[in-house]
DNA sequence: TTTATTTACGAAAACGTTGTAGTATTTTTT
DNA sequence: AAAAAATACTACAACGTTTTCGTAAATAAA
């Protein structure tokens, strides 16, 4: 069975195809009584208009690409279930790319996307993108991208994120605030500039308690988890460790957890640990984990509603915006003794 | 600027857009030399072909969605990826779509895909959903649908599952050998057959050794969390508790220890708790949680490789075919008692 | 040498939709 | 009553591909 088109609904009603076409579309050119006809018969038939044929003539989609380095991360899951609601409710449609992390894929990607697939992007960069010729390119081909999160700052455009420098410094005084004295800092990239406003604001945060930073507290990640591991392992069992370790995200403090159960470090008793997270299950971790907590859903409608905002309207170009949403210090076990 | 298209290349080459056409495509048809011409200029000035034009030409779209109740939810956030890293690997692109445990937001997402926005569907069911005739009529229209874990028996396609079975047997044998006399199972739908397989493996292990079942021990959960809260909060308040409760899904698993938590239940000691389970964290839980892990990310690139086999083909129909992959028990702190 | 066949291209018709530019009617205005 | 305007439709050309068919020229077979 062929779907029904609208020259089937034509012939069917004795009616032109644009007479049909426009009935549907409710224009005021067709007679009230053709209109409830032609309705009637689309919704008796199921005809689906053939969005292929729609998009190749309006030149453009309803349809966005979201990328995102990974998705198995409750951060970016709970963006995507943000973006995908307003785009449920705007009948728009979610292309989703993942980069893991790879400046490569992250560049084919975006080439693919130069076709016209999509009208608009979503996206957080990887972690190891340090040039975004991709991207100027992108939007040299009238495809607006809205970041999120993990933002690039050379494009004019929107971008969402929270206050990092706020949740660097706010962590950072939780544990000087917990007496902590030797504190470290895990990043995950040297580029990415949310990783870099949250260690501004870990520093920041020392010097305002006229705490002298420690070059060798400042672990440097990368996405091998085993190097992450080895790096973490190291300095915890070096002979002047850190008692206490923010980590910038949440990956990484899973990792000191489990570095500190082989060398058995208690934290926090030993160590302290906190970290930028979502994760749903960190008020039942040993110990539960104090965290930053990123309002990920809505950072996730926010960029949407930007986005469709203007691909409604036809723009393509987004003017520079930066809209800073609030994240909440939620103290747990893993900083504070009982 | 507007993207570049045959019409360009061609007045660019002094060639007809029908040799463009097949020269990029690698048509016998074409020399060597004019090839090499076609090829340079598109490359030159970053030609990407229009897939809205393409797919309404070709009418087939490389495109396939993906439908899913959630997707904060570690086992379908692994399957995606395990479906995105075939989708890129094939050239296919994956939209995705959330049902929120919605009969009718998954009728209304199939009704849209109806149009051939996709070439191929894979999904998993909502948890409400006990009529199937949108999938029927989806298939009708030649789109092809291939389930995983929570599939519909009554279309004849492919599924991939895990041995549901199987794994709700081991589970229950792994509580009884842990010396569990009462042992509870949380549901979290009567028509789901993963849900039915699970309790059907639970029975089977009570019966095997004896245990006569207690229909009181059965909770049958909800979409609403604060429901499925009360109910197990009444439940193991009751008199007579269960000391063992088997969680079909890993949000169930949560609330119980959640409960536990204001309870002041101690897990294992007073009430030892394993579900169906992929959550990262779940060896750093207070008590870590023991789980039947499922291959997510294997069972996400099975069922792609299976639809995009047949896509490719040009096989709109694919044959019942139950792939079974294997889940693996995994014993830890919350059904052992150290 | 004549006739087949191959090679290398081009013209044109789809795919299903949308939007512009008509054209008959009917209705309103003057 | 004539002119203007509104109403309700249709024809047709796009949108950018792909593909079938056609056709010259070059090569091979007879």
């Amino acid at each position: 069975m062929d779907s029904t088109n609208l020259k089937m609904l034509a012939k069917e009603l004795n009616l032109s195809i644009s007479t049909v076409s426009k009935a549907l579309r409710d224009s005021h050119e067709i007679g009230e009584s053709t209109k409830n006809r032609v309705i009637a018969l689309a919704k008796k038939l199921n005809y689906q208009p053939n969005p292929h044929a729609s998009s190749l003539r309006k030149q453009k989609s309803k349809t966005i690409a979201v990328i995102i380095p990974e998705i198995a991360n409750n951060f970016f899951s709970l963006a995507i279930n943000g973006i995908e609601s307003i785009a449920q409710e705007r009948d728009y449609h979610v292309l989703i790319y993942l980069t893991h992390e790879d400046y490569n894929k992250e560049v084919n990607i975006i080439k693919h996307l130069q076709g016209g697939r999509v009208g608009g992007v979503i996206m957080s960069l990887s972690s190891d993108t340090k040039n975004f010729d991709h991207l100027h390119e992108l939007t040299a081909h009238n495809i607006p991208i809205v970041f999120f999160d993990r933002i690039c700052h050379e494009i004019e455009t929107a971008k969402v994120t929270t206050d990092d420098f706020q949740g660097g410094l706010a962590a950072t005084e939780h544990l000087i605030i917990n007496h902590c004295k030797n504190i470290g800092f895990a990043s995950i990239s040297d580029t990415l500039s949310i990783d870099n406003k949250r260690m501004q604001g870990y520093l920041e945060a020392l010097n305002k308690h006229n705490i002298k930073p420690n070059k060798s507290s400042i672990v440097k990640c990368t996405n091998s988890e085993t190097n992450n591991y080895n790096k973490i392992k190291k300095i915890l069992s070096s002979k002047n460790p850190p008692d206490a370790i923010f980590a910038s995200i949440e990956k990484l403090a899973i990792t000191i957890y489990e570095v500190c159960n082989e060398l058995k470090i208690k934290i926090p008793e030993q160590l302290k640990v906190i970290c930028f997270s979502n994760l749903s299950t960190a008020h039942l971790m040993k110990p539960s984990l104090s965290a930053i907590k990123q309002p990920a859903f809505e950072m996730g409608k926010e960029a949407a509603s930007i986005l469709f905002k203007h691909l409604d309207k036809n723009r393509t170009f987004i003017p520079n915006e930066h809209i800073i949403l609030k994240s909440t210090l939620v103290a747990r076990g893993s900083t504070i003794i009982k």
